[in-house]
DNA sequence: TTAGGGTTACAG
DNA sequence: CTGTAACCCTAA
């Protein structure tokens, strides 16, 4: 394990003239290259693309244009390495530093305990001073209900998100869109229920035209959504941006959903599972009510878009519950 | 191209 | 000074 003491073939580099004279270079300014600290956003599409994707397959993770706007600045061997270290950082200890202390000090058991299986989110911590946890908070929900008129809901984008991708001529129907996007994020048990309500209320709504039990996109919605703006809205820029500014704000903000959603995915145990279901079993009712009624009354409609907010919220909830890490320092 | 070991830089 | 994260190099 620890005969390749060889001499390190590294010694004497080309190194700048002096970078302790730089100190506050934290995320902008590459001008050398400081120190490319991870962002939240590009933390959730690694573990998005690793979720799509497995572990392993950076290179592919990085051709996914959904991926590659957030890491475009990540090469696959960065990608290998961030893993590690989140892995090392979720999980007690990977690999790395358990070798690592239990060859310092093999008496070290402070940690009090640590669930095999609690996957909290561990992306805060890292985070920069600058400007990271207004974009996180957005991407994870939507829970203005106080907002203008309807908030925008994540299952409209996911809906839309997944007629896009599966770009079939003529739209899809319900069954396709239900098993592409069951099978690309996790859903509840009575997923079908809510998305056959959703897909009406979108046809109702313009956002999609339902032919012959196909549902489209219209090719006037294509580029713009006058309704996201506002809401969903960012700049995907955290840092530095040398070059190549064409990155579509639909296009990053739909990836930032893509990771959230695989994120929670991720660390959703059978706890997560058990609370989230209760919570959209009350959003079916309403949605059902909804359906039933929305043909006069709309305004069911906006409570039952509310009741789906809560239920979201309780998901937001529980994941707050499991990442209360509560970082500060000593 | 990826997995792993090793080094440099930054934060506490 | 120590621990951690990003970076780098190399074998498989």
């Amino acid at each position: 394990m620890e005969e390749r003491i060889e001499s390190s073939s590294r010694h004497t580099e080309v190194k700048s003239g002096g970078p302790d004279s730089l100190k506050k270079v934290a995320g902008f300014l590459s001008m050398g290259a400081p120190k490319q600290k991870w962002t939240s956003e590009e933390e959730a599409a690694l573990r998005a693309g690793v979720d799509k994707y497995g572990p392993g397959k950076w290179r592919t993770i990085l051709k996914d244009p959904v991926f590659s706007v957030i890491l475009a600045l990540r090469s696959n061997v960065d990608l290998k390495d961030k893993w590690r270290n989140m892995s090392v950082t979720a999980n007690g200890w990977g690999s790395r530093e358990k070798a690592r202390l239990a060859l310092k000090k093999s008496q070290h058991f402070s940690k009090h305990d640590d669930n095999p299986l609690a996957l909290s989110t561990v992306v805060n911590g890292i985070d920069d001073e600058i400007v990271d946890a207004k974009p996180l908070a957005m991407s994870n929900g939507h829970l203005q209900i106080t907002g203008p008129k309807r908030t925008i809901s994540r299952l409209d984008n996911l809906v839309m998100d997944a007629i896009a991708n599966l770009k079939e001529p003529g739209g899809s129907n319900k069954s396709a869109i239900a098993v592409y996007i069951e099978d690309q994020y996790w859903a509840p048990p009575n997923f079908k229920r809510l998305l056959s309500a959703k897909l009406k209320t979108l046809t109702a709504s313009g956002k999609l035209v339902k032919i012959k039990r196909k549902y489209l996109i219209p090719p006037n919605r294509m580029l713009v959504e006058e309704r996201n703006s506002g809401v969903l809205l960012l700049e995907g820029k955290p840092r530095d941006s040398p070059r190549s500014e064409r990155s579509d704000v639909r296009l990053l903000t739909r990836s930032q959903i893509d990771a959230e959603l695989a994120k929670m995915r991720n660390m959703s145990a059978q706890e997560a599972a058990r609370v989230a279901a209760q919570a959209v079993a009350e959003a079916e009712v309403a949605m059902a009510e909804a359906e039933e009624a929305a043909r006069e009354a709309e305004a069911a409609e906006a409570d039952a878009e509310a009741a789906q907010a809560f239920a979201e919220a309780a998901m937001m909830t529980l994941k707050s519950r499991n990442s209360s890490k509560l970082v500060a320092q000593g």
